[in-house]
DNA sequence: CCCGTTGCATGATTTAAATCAAGTCCGCCG
DNA sequence: CGGCGGACTTGATTTAAATCATGCAACGGG
């Protein structure tokens, strides 16, 4: 495991996890910890939801597929995300999940997750608020694609990620980018060779420094006006 | 009230207002009724979430403020659909809600259903399957304005309010237009410009029907085919 | 170590939709 | 009834991003 480890305690589903304080007899709401190898799926659009998981480390993209051979890839998923809470309203996972790289996840079975809900009211209350919060994204990113340009796109996906870093304790100046330009632009509404313009563009700018796999944010005032400059 | 109004059996609260099928006890899980008035607001973006709502009677627009005056339209509202949920997350609003025409809305207070959830296994599922719901739909969105061209994102709304009418025991083939063609295009990522031709050009094909204020849908077959097909 | 593949960058051209600009239709109110 | 304003339509032009095309650089397997 080459990959960062997240602590469960900066976890999404930390509080789900661990209901109880101190109370460790919940510590097995967690069934079993997946290893993912690069490209591995962990769980396919279409499949009946068995479980929704928790990612301990490694990086993962969710995609929608369109029907007809290509992905919309609707997020990123960082150590500490949780993952596979869409299927929850039909039982269906509509979206799948691929590793972009090793990774280790958590896995907690739907039924157990039901009983603890059942059984211990803020467990029911964190899974709302989970999917709520992921609700809430969706739309800002539904915004993002419907009214913003290119630049503005992209400004954003890196403030996001630099932002999600941070909140996990590792720099918001510099990480890798483990996605191709071309998962960017399914994620962005764009294509390959636009979104390499505009971190070539951004680079000649000086806001930020592209090397294999990485990034650095050298200017994020210069990139948070990019981003919050509206279309009109 | 003009408005056509639903009946609680088909909406999409139901199950959350009975959750005991012949126990008159939990229908005061809706603490009121509030009419609205074409233009008024259900809700605040930024205000504390106190209640979630479910339309009885008429439409509304649920919108996100981009921060500039101009708004993204999250989704449209029909009798039976929930509202609110978004706020769950933070307890805050992150939207706001419009009434597109005279309303009728029951309210939950945000605590009452959190009473309830814990009271009842079976209202805390339905709390997170909508919200779920939400998120696959709003998911599905993201990708509709990602990857599809101005003719498909039309011929996909509009089906998808046939549909929404038909699950509702209306006609699934000519239904009232309550929102501009702005708002259209508020919600689809296109001007108000863009929406106007694509629907004269589905009207020359004779695939719809124009009104002032409605819409026939003449030939569902060409307007799924235009919808079906991906960009590339 | 070389070569083929894969990912990325960048230039030229095309195109879909935005923007700019009239003009029409209708409901409403004086 | 008649003029006004808001909603919508339609046409001309511009523009941002897609598409098409090419070249480069890094990596990995033989």
């Amino acid at each position: 495991m080459t990959a960062l480890q997240m602590a469960c305690g900066s976890c999404a589903m930390h509080r789900l996890c661990h209901p109880l304080t101190g109370a460790e007899g919940w510590l097995d709401a967690v069934q079993a910890r997946r290893r993912l190898e690069r490209g591995q799926k962990l769980f396919r659009a279409g499949a009946p939801q068995a479980a929704i998981f928790a990612v301990r480390a490694g990086t993962l993209k969710v995609s929608a597929p369109d029907g007809a051979g290509g992905h919309f890839i609707v997020r990123f998923l960082l150590p500490g995300d949780a993952a596979g809470l869409d299927g929850l309203a039909g039982g269906v996972h509509p979206t799948e999940a691929v590793a972009l790289e090793d990774c280790q996840v958590c896995e907690i079975p739907r039924v157990r997750a039901e009983i603890l809900a059942e059984g211990i009211p803020t467990v029911g209350a964190v899974l709302r608020s989970l999917i709520a919060s992921q609700l809430a994204g969706s739309q800002v990113h539904s915004a993002l694609l419907a009214r913003h340009a290119a630049g503005e796109r992209v400004a954003r996906f890196l403030l996001d990620l630099s932002r999600r870093w941070d909140e996990r304790g590792y720099s918001a100046a510099s990480f890798r980018l483990p996605m191709l330009r071309s998962e960017i632009g399914e994620h962005l509404g764009l294509t390959m060779e636009s979104v390499s313009r505009v971190l070539s563009d951004f680079q000649s700018r000086g806001w930020i420094r592209l090397t294999r796999g990485a990034i650095a944010l050298l200017d994020l005032d210069q990139l948070r006006a990019c981003a919050a400059i509206p279309l009109r």
